[in-house]
DNA sequence: TAGATTGTTAATCGATTAACAATC
DNA sequence: TAGATTGTTAATCGATTAACAATC
């Protein structure tokens, strides 16, 4: 599969279009219809269609798609039909809320693919504390970690100044896709894949619709 | 303006124009050109001053733009050239980390025009508790303090569940723009804008590239 | 003035939408 | 079979990049 070629939009959409089958009740019998699902995404059928056909032919004509099967399907391109380990670098107020919230959802339900597997700061007050069945590290055991746990999705939610360092270190490890929260652009090489969840951006942006 | 005419992706880009605008030391005689602009933003010079033309002749031929003259520009363009108000909905952990995080940031730099000025729990434990300052309501005040503070940019972070309940709310007491943290897609009405900041969503959209 | 860089037009690229033959 | 809906091609739309005259 050549992943370069799928648009960024695509898999945004994909995961979009797979939530909304994790959330629908769907019977082994239950057909859902571009329109359908279009109409449940806010985008168009001709669009629902053509995101699908980039991986392959899930539907049956005059018919729709069998819902379970395209969950299955969406599951296993996404990559989340497994469990996914993730990292979470930088315990204050905010990542100890995103670890707790993943591990709770995952625990909740195994249709959560997420499960947090390693958390680490610096503050020697945090270090050692468990954070929802998981202990903190320090940072300096990042790598050590990292390569044991075989990490591959990082959070980083550390301050500004530290986001660069504590990522070269996660990718020195093995990391390959990093969720970043700290309002910094992040340089990585180009295996290493990285979105931005930063918060003050998007309030200006909604700022300029005030 | 005519803003329905500006693309999302121009505006998200002026706002990291802005931020790098921030970061930078700027004396009066410091004189930007799209190069550098367009360099440290990780978008081509072009695409600079594409974007910038669309609100105005900012620059000098031979020179560049002026680096504290097209700071605030920006500021006055994403409207965050005074100080906007935010109500914050949801005092779980994710909402009181972003409480503090957006109070901490207005009162450490004046630069930063973000300011919480209202927030809401159902909690009766949550309710009357103070979060940097500011008095935690309750839900059924929502629609009395946002018309009284004149509030118009809301950040939801409630569960799933009540997302769409509380967004009819702030939206019918003259909210006009939400950063929605649930994974639910809100209905409004055309003149209120969405923005999500899913982390599952971003997760999965992330495990794609592993 | 000579050199540099803008603002803008034209060319390219890519994504969305429309349309329809294939087919369940 | 008749009706419905897919997968895919062609048409449209919009955004990005390239190029360059204008001009500081």
């Amino acid at each position: 599969m050549a992943k370069r070629r799928v648009p960024e939009v695509v898999v945004r959409r994909l995961a979009v279009y797979l939530r909304i089958l994790r959330e629908v009740d769907l019977s082994d019998s239950r057909f859902v219809s571009s329109a359908e699902l279009g109409e449940w995404a806010g985008v168009t059928p001709a669009q629902v269609r053509k995101d699908l056909a980039m991986f392959g032919e899930f539907g049956k004509q005059g018919v729709g798609y069998q819902g379970l099967n395209l969950r299955n399907e969406l599951a296993r391109i996404l990559h989340t039909d497994e469990i996914v380990d993730v990292a979470i670098i930088g315990m204050g107020e905010l990542g100890a809320a995103l670890a707790r919230y993943i591990q709770r959802r995952h625990a909740a339900s195994r249709e959560y693919p997420f499960r947090v597997v390693a958390l680490f700061d610096v503050d020697p007050a945090k270090v050692g504390v468990t954070v929802e069945g998981v202990g903190v590290d320090h940072l300096d055991a990042l790598a050590d970690r990292v390569r044991e746990r075989k990490v591959r999705l990082a959070v980083v939610s550390v301050p500004a100044a530290e986001a660069q360092l504590v990522t070269d270190r996660a990718v020195a490890a093995g990391v390959r896709a990093i969720l970043d929260f700290a309002p910094v652009k992040l340089r990585v090489p180009p295996h290493v894949r990285v979105h931005y969840a930063d918060v003050s951006l998007e309030l200006h942006q909604l700022a300029f619709y005030l």
